[in-house]
This record gives structure tokens, C-alpha cells and sequence, in this order.
DNA sequence: GTATTTGCAAATGATTTGCAGTGCT
DNA sequence: AGCACTGCAAATCATTTGCAAATAC
């Protein structure tokens, strides 16, 4: 689906500066509002931080964009998708998804809380492969 | 261990301020800087924001504290401990630890992912037992 | 054509800093 | 005694708001 049709689920307009930000967020994987200021400026010169800030809330409230609040750092936002686990390199910065079954952990903590559970954030941190 | 050995250990000074600080924390569990900050004022009635702030990033630097941010919501602060899961409840707000076994998990993702992790955060939401 | 969105500037909110006085060890 | 800490005020940084002009549909 490309994002105008998505935007359009999304009782959103299809502006050139939202369609920018979905590519920009969809290029980086995650992306904070600095980054995504820095980029898009690129693109739309006249461009204003409070336009990102309105774009975003409403691309947040609408659940189109999911935002990731990562230990020690600032938010980082992703096009929302399937329930997914974050790994975090602390050397080089590296910051992605990784698929995990957590259904049964999930169960578990059901059990064990008492607690009917919908949602799970997940950030898992440590060194990659070439910082180790 | 009381909190005046334990700010001895992290090279803090042991400050009344510091000593309420860490009472309330424990006491609450997990504590925001604004409910830290409407409840120490009790005791200390002339105390600062910018004290708090002092001190909350002082003892995180130590890592005598932890933050924890939570999806949606202002962080909340806790003495440090060993590694556990929050549970949230969206209905009344309620945030608490669980103790989970998250070892099969994290060597499970070690091996899919090739890095080598020294930290979890993970934060289960939904609705606790009262609310379900 | 109408309602929404943009971009500017100004307002608000959150956090940090500088500094003089105070207190911990 | 000496350095770290406190509390105030001011500075900085982050985010939101109001409004007129522009744009999506």
C-alpha cells in the first residue's frame, strides 16, 4: 500500500511534507524528530519544526506511526507494525527490529499477574556483531 | 543497606534532600519527577526543582537509580535493582515490577541476532485484574 | 468551496546552568 | 577546611498554540 492511500485510512490528508516523513521514516527503519528535521529539510527547505510536531501527533493519535522510548535517548518513531522487539547497540548506535515469539512469555505473565495484556515494549541492548 | 551507605558507595554526599528522595522512591516503587516533587515538598518545603533535577541525574549517573520510560507517559524513576519486567495497567494506572525468567529469551535472541546484550527493558500494558 | 494543513512567530513547558551561600565529611 | 550541594533566578531547549495564507479533496 503506498502512503497516500494509507494517510487516507487514516482520515489524514496526503500533504507532500506527510508523504515525506512516511519515506524518511520507512528509509531509516526509526527516527527521531532531529534526525527527521535534518532530513527533511532537504527536501521541503521552508519547512517547520511545528508542522513535524502537528504531523506527527496526529500520525500518533491515529496509531499510523508508533512512537519507541528508548532507555537514555530520545523517542524514536516507526510506521506501525506487527508487535516487534528492539535491539539497541550501545558502541555504534545501531538500532533495529528483531522478530520474537512472545507468546508464550506473554501466557506466562498472564498467569502469574492476573493482568489481561495487549501491548509489549520490548528494547533488548548490548553490543552488535562488529563491536563486540 | 540504608540509603546514607548507599549514596557513600555511589561518591554522593548524603544530603537530607538526597535521603527523602530515595525514602519516597522506595516507598512509591517507581516515582515521576513531578510526583517526587509535590510529595518531598512536604518535608522539605523550600526544596527545588533544579535540586531534583541535580540530584535525579546524579544518582543516574551512578546508576544508583534507574529510569524507566514508559510508552505514552513522563519516565519514572527506581533504586536500582536486578533486571525486572514493569506491568502497566491502562485502566487504572496502576505500574508495578514482575518477576519474570527472561534468560531463554535474551540467549534466544543472542543467538538470532549476533550481539551480545547486557540490558532489558521490557514493559508489559494492559488491564490488572480490578479493571479487566 | 470548505475544511485542513502549512509555516511563521510567540507562548508555554521542561530541564539545565551560574552563582552565592550552606552543609557534609 | 574544602569540596559538593542547595536554592534561587535566569538561560536554554523542547514542544505547543494562534493565526493568516496556501492546499488537498
Amino acid at each position: 500500500m503506498n502512503y497516500e492511500t494509507l494517510l487516507h485510512k487514516h482520515t489524514l490528508k496526503a500533504t507532500p511534507q506527510r508523504l515525506g516523513i512516511l519515506s524518511l521514516m520507512h528509509k531509516n527503519g526509526h527516527i527521531s524528530i532531529d534526525e527527521l528535521f535534518e532530513q527533511i529539510k532537504k527536501q521541503f527547505n521552508s519547512i517547520s519544526l511545528a508542522t513535524l510536531y502537528k504531523n506527527i501527533n496526529a500520525m500518533l493519535e491515529s496509531a499510523l506511526i508508533t512512537e519507541v522510548k528508548i532507555p537514555n535517548m530520545k523517542a524514536k518513531y516507526e510506521i506501525t507494525k506487527a508487535t516487534h522487539a528492539h535491539l539497541l547497540c550501545n558502541g555504534c548506535g545501531e538500532f533495529k527490529d528483531i522478530e520474537l515469539d512472545l507468546e508464550k512469555l506473554l501466557m506466562q505473565t498472564e498467569q502469574k499477574s492476573n493482568y489481561k495484556l495487549n501491548e509489549t515494549s520490548l528494547i533488548f541492548s548490548g553490543l552488535c556483531e562488529k563491536c563486540k
